[in-house]
RNA sequence: GGCCAGCUGGUGAAGUGGUUAACACAUCGCCCUCUCAAGGCGACAUUCGCGGGUUCGAACCCCGUGCUGGCUACCA
């Protein structure tokens, strides 16, 4: 035996497996030519954030879009942050979006061959390669304590040196087998570090799908790949689990961008193939005119359960992060303004290179856009989904007659250019209520918007009177505005707007007056859809009703 | 400090040597109209972070410089 050998059998004595078994156990994966492979990895440190389902998002399509897989893997290897429950929490955000994965970790349970799934249940994997890359002198202990380590770190920059463990400051690195299995046995706590070969005057040619090819310093730095804790580092953790779950391409933030020389170094030291990368932008806001990361505590749209729990639809959510990802996106929507969202092929190479700015106002339009393309059973279904989930009125309001509820929401719907009255399920409500005879009571509680000034009472029973004798409802929509134009001229209003503005003195007032008295008295608001549908959807018999309170109420 | 990336209107952006600098959101006007939601039309960057240079011609190429963001952990 070596002593390479006998110091990593010393520090694994109880690992007996071999790389070799492991690409056996998790061998290629049998795809077709082009279909990709990556993955959602988040840390459980939190709910989801929308930069995540930004992210997570783009990790999907592709697969999607390849035949491929993607699969999630939680990376619970910091404990210190971890909060409990979190990772569970993620995947059922996903699942709201219907960013369902094909494989890995699923919350409380996993599915597929390459797991385990959760980095922190992965520990022997990682001791099976690292005791190879000590065996290999492509890793070995380190015996520096922290005080150590900040000592070297302010000299270092006291002298204007490169930070870091590399070089001749790798202490341990020179430490021979037999030095640092003395220390073993005497108990000294220890890290193991990677072994660095590389040079930071040298550069390297790095490429990045969304970036093209770029420079960066050669690797110089000494990481540590194993903590005492026993939990390997995100880089260590990135080139096993990657290399044995087989991904493909690799998509993560760009803040991940400078220690690819890092990760470049480990696949070529243990001569695996490298997956691609991809560095994605980072979500921003302006904050006091400086760009900053969308930040969960100062951004309630950076909660993803912001969006659900004010009604915003899953669908206009991803398709403005569709839109952020990809420029010609919206080139493609206003094409195909009825098609899916997935049928618009994701590209890398139209990928946006900064980090946009969050856009709300673009959200509520894409979502009011969206929502009015609905069809009202879609409508109605997503309504009451949300509303069972986040608002008790309206899921009671639904459920007392959804026939009714699709009668109203449907105004002006399913045509080529539909209504657009909503821009979340939570405008449904204050937009719908006067409907409902009930809450109609209790509108007519606040007073009626008439137009005091201009007309007086009896003119506006007057009016109501002649309307009710003769509604009209039983002609269509054109038949019943000339039948509206009747009645004003029988109540001494002008039947046209623009006669009437000629010619003011000769009348009380026109046609919109006249009707904005039935809609006010109706709905007890200036502001309705078309006032036929809303009348037809009341009925003659409620709106001869309410018109006869509101005359009470005038009395 | 060092290294890396990015910088085109209020926002997302197209654009890679010759365009009136697309398109979309927002904003503002006007039109249509029984109100509203829409819809239609129009306005909104004399200029692409800034300064030089190359060129007949530069947002696009070169040099310098500024700003913003990221990284520089036994965090991911």
């Amino acid at each position: 035996m070596t002593d390479l050998e006998a110091l990593a059998e010393l520090i694994f004595p109880d690992i007996t497996e071999t790389i070799e078994d492991l690409e056996k156990r998790y061998p290629k994966r049998n795809l077709e030519k082009g279909a990709i492979v990556a993955r959602f990895a988040p840390s459980p440190t939190g709910f989801l954030h929308t930069g995540s389902l930004f992210a997570t998002l783009i990790a999907w399509r592709f697969p999607n879009q390849t035949n491929g897989v993607f699969f999630t893997r939680l990376e619970d290897t910091d404990t210190k942050r971890e909060i409990e429950g979190s990772g569970e929490e993620l995947l059922k955000q996903l699942a709201a979006f219907n960013i369902i994965p094909n494989e890995g970790y699923m919350g409380s349970y996993e599915v597929g061959n390459y797991g385990p799934y959760q980095q922190s249940k992965r520990e022997k994997i990682y001791r099976i390669v690292i005791k190879e890359f000590v065996k290999r002198n492509l890793a070995y202990p380190c015996f520096c304590s922290s005080e150590e380590l900040s000592q070297l770190r302010s000299y270092q920059e006291a002298n204007k040196l490169n930070p870091g463990y590399y070089g001749e400051f790798a202490k341990c690195s020179k430490l021979s087998p037999k030095e640092a299995m003395e220390k073993i046995k005497n108990n000294e706590p220890y890290v193991i570090r990677f072994r660095s070969h590389g040079n930071y005057q040298n550069k390297i040619k790095i490429t990045d799908l969304i970036r093209g090819n770029l420079e960066l310093a050669q690797n110089d730095q000494h990481i540590v790949i194993l903590k005492s804790d026993g939990l390997p580092t995100y880089h260590f953790a990135h080139l096993v689990d990657d290399h044995f779950m087989r991904t493909t391409h690799v998509t993560r933030g760009e803040e991940w961008l400078p220690s690819l020389p890092i990760h470049y170094e480990l696949f070529e030291a243990i001569g695996w193939e490298k997956p691609n990368y991809a560095h994605l932008p980072v979500i921003m806001k302006l904050d006091n005119g400086n760009r900053r990361k969308l930040s969960k505590r100062k951004d309630p749209e950076a909660s993803v359960s912001f969006f659900l729990e004010n009604g915003y639809p899953v669908e206009g959510i991803l398709e403005y992060l569709i839109t952020i990802a990809n420029s010609n996106f919206e080139e493609w929507r206003l094409q195909n303004m009825n098609a899916n969202i997935f049928d618009f092929k994701l590209s890398f190479d139209k990928m946006t290179l900064d980090g946009a700015l969050f856009d709300l106002a673009k959200v509520k339009n894409i979502c009011k856009e969206r929502l009015s393309r609905l069809n009202k059973e879609e409508f109605t279904n997503k309504a009451y989904d949300y509303a069972c989930k986040y608002d008790e009125t309206l899921k009671t309001l639904i459920e007392r007659d959804k026939e009714y509820f699709k009668s109203i929401i449907n105004i002006e719907r399913e045509k080529e250019n539909p209504r657009k009255d909503y821009e979340t399920f939570k405008d449904i409500y204050p937009i719908i209520n006067f409907f409902y005879n009930d809450l109609y009571e209790e509108l007519l509680n606040n007073e009626l918007p008439f137009n005091k000034e201009r007309f007086d009472n009896p003119i506006i029973i007057n009016v109501f009177t002649h309307f009710k004798n003769n509604m009209g409802l039983e002609y269509n929509e054109e038949g019943w505005f000339e039948n509206l134009k009747q009645v004003s001229t029988e109540c001494g209003f002008c039947p046209n707007v623009k006669e009437y503005k000629k010619n003011k003195e000769s009348y009380l007032g026109h046609v919109g007056d006249v009707s904005e008295m039935i809609r006010i008295a109706v709905s007890t608001r200036k502001n309705t859809p078309n006032l036929y549908y809303v009348l037809q959807i009341l009925g003659k018999d409620e709106v001869e009703r309410r018109i006869n309170k509101v005359i009470i109420l005038l009395s």
